[in-house]
DNA sequence: AATACGGGGGC
DNA sequence: GCCCCAGTATT
């Protein structure tokens, strides 16, 4: 993991935030690209705080939740005005962005101070060690509890962020959430839930509730020189500050819209897109067009977009190009 | 305590 | 198709 300092290396706290930034709710593998994007183009915090709100949303496009991003860069210009990182969990919890999880994250990675982040990786390997059965999230405070305790043995107080590392890995490698590997554990003599052979039971979750289907209709234009309109969502909320294609609202029935102009629209087809608590059903009008209005911005159709509005870019550029032929 | 907030990968 | 993920902020 690029992010990870070498044995013996001092961490580099800049890359410890920004990871962990990153790999709230995603996952290693999503993350690494973007992570050497981001410090390719930004090898230090200021010249993260130094760059444009629009460059960093470019590049952080397509890896979701977007308010990240906006704190990102309101925390970068913080640090680079203060001229040094945080240290203490308390002083890391009033970054934006920053929650418990995080700010104990850090601490212990970048600056080795002995508190135990816990995460969904470590609240499954507790969780199961202590064979706690009640449900989450009412087991969260047992769950941090039992952390804690573990996280008090001296050696890993001697090495805080290499005991959190390692709780992470084991949890990603060996104490998976299905099918986890006790035979090979090297826990598996101090935990419970194998010994009561209940392992992969837990934790015990609530249920989930059904997901909500919305509709709405977009319109992809194109000028001649290959560039299609697109206008920039709202800050906050869904897909904050990110540009869409113009359309209509997203509701649970079919929305009325008219095209933002008139042209030879075209229906290129449906997608569909499964956001977090509702799944979308867009569908896509296309048309050439000699001028795109005043109201949209004209971009590349290349320029980095949230993973819906690619999609329906994908599928109205295929429209027209089959209209053509 | 419940809900809003993306996207991708595993099975 | 469902579950999960190096969670946080808001209500």
């Amino acid at each position: 993991m690029p992010w990870r300092a070498s044995p013996g290396a001092q961490p580099d706290p800049y890359h410890v935030w920004l990871s962990e930034i990153m790999l709230q709710q995603t996952t290693v593998g999503t993350v690494i690209p973007y992570f050497v994007r981001f410090i390719e183009a930004y090898p230090r915090v200021t010249d993260l705080a130094a760059a444009c709100d629009s460059d960093i949303l470019g590049l952080w496009a397509g890896l979701g939740y977007y308010r990240r991003a906006r704190n990102l860069v309101a925390t970068a210009r913080l640090i680079a005005r203060r001229g040094r990182f945080p240290q203490s969990p308390s002083e890391l919890m009033e970054l934006p962005g920053v929650g418990p999880y995080t700010a104990a994250a850090i601490a212990a990675i970048a600056f080795g101070i002995p508190v135990v982040p816990v995460d969904g990786n470590v609240e499954r390997v507790v969780a199961r060690i202590y064979a706690i059965e009640t449900r989450l999230p009412t087991a969260r405070p047992a769950i941090t509890a039992a952390a804690s305790q573990l996280g008090a043995q001296p050696a890993a107080v001697r090495h805080p962020g290499d005991f959190a590392q390692a709780l992470f890995d084991l949890g990603a490698t060996v104490c998976t959430p299905r099918n986890p590997s006790c035979p090979g554990c090297p826990w598996n003599q101090s935990c419970s839930a194998f010994a009561l052979g209940i392992a992969d039971q837990l934790p015990k979750k609530a249920a989930k509730r059904s997901r909500e289907v919305r509709y709405g209709t977009a319109y992809l234009l194109l000028d001649p020189h290959g560039r299609i309109g697109l206008r920039r969502r709202p800050p906050t909320g869904l897909l904050g500050g990110m540009f869409e294609l113009p359309g209509s609202e997203w509701t649970p029935a079919t929305p009325s819209h008219e095209p933002p102009v008139p042209a030879d629209w075209q229906q290129a087809g449906t997608i569909v897109h499964a956001f977090t608590h509702f799944e979308l059903r867009l569908t896509v009008n296309a048309a050439s067009i000699g001028a795109l209005p005043d109201h949209l911005t004209a971009a590349p159709a290349d320029i980095p977009l949230p993973t819906v509005m690619k999609k329906a870019v994908r599928l109205g550029l295929s429209a027209l190009e089959g209209a053509v032929n």
